[in-house]
DNA sequence: AAGTCAGTTCGTAAACTTGCGAATTAAAAA
DNA sequence: TTTTTAATTCGCAAGTTTACGAACTGACTT
């Protein structure tokens, strides 16, 4: 019986990925990574959501440090925070590494 | 005005990134992955959590997709799914290609 | 047959999420 | 200065998530 603490990786990982965890959100993230899209307005034309909705939506990558917001008059330009991508892509990345079970679970 | 549907695709992704979206489906995962373990009952040990939650986190991880449990009495063995695990991370990799913004965002 | 052991399901409480429209803010245009 | 425009915040309803302990199930022990 040694319970043990959750690392700081894990709960960074589980809240890049509870951000993600919604479909409206994953498509705001593919418009501004393939930059086919970077304004609020224009997205919320795209979107089958309120603009109140979007709004939420975007503050929660944006608490989540997934991307960032600029005003520019009169609307706001959203993009990827490229630091934090990065990081969220390496976290990804060492979680999806080879599994590592050869006799087990077969 | 011309709001778009979203894809199959994009709903996988966020069903698979809210299944992760839990610090300690993380660890559960992480564990199953590197198989330092693999049954129900040393992974209640571990864990900071009661026994009944952690049914639920297995549950929810079962759901998505991403594990398989095999009665193995007096135990239950849990593993990743390796189909699915792979088309998870296929799902990600491409979500975190490159970003495509020379000139925009900066 | 009664007890034990491991895991699941049930019931419930508290917190969080999602969504919308209404109200608000803040800047630009009339 | 009033109106318009674009986005955010507020208030609320409905639904979901997380967590726990208690009750249950099913198989092995005694």
């Amino acid at each position: 019986m040694s319970k043990k603490e959750l690392t700081v990786e894990q709960e960074q990982l589980a809240r890049i990925a509870k951000a993600l965890g919604h479909p409206v959100r994953i498509a705001i993230l593919e418009m501004l990574a393939s930059q086919s899209c970077c304004y609020h307005g224009d997205m919320s034309e795209i979107l089958p959501i309120a603009k109140s909705t979007l709004s939420q939506h975007l503050n929660e990558l944006k608490d989540a440090g997934l991307i960032q917001g600029t005003i520019i008059l009169p609307t706001v330009k959203y993009c990827i925070n490229e630091e934090n991508w990065a990081k969220a892509k390496k976290l990804f990345s060492s979680l999806f590494v080879e599994i590592n079970n050869p006799e087990c679970c077969k």
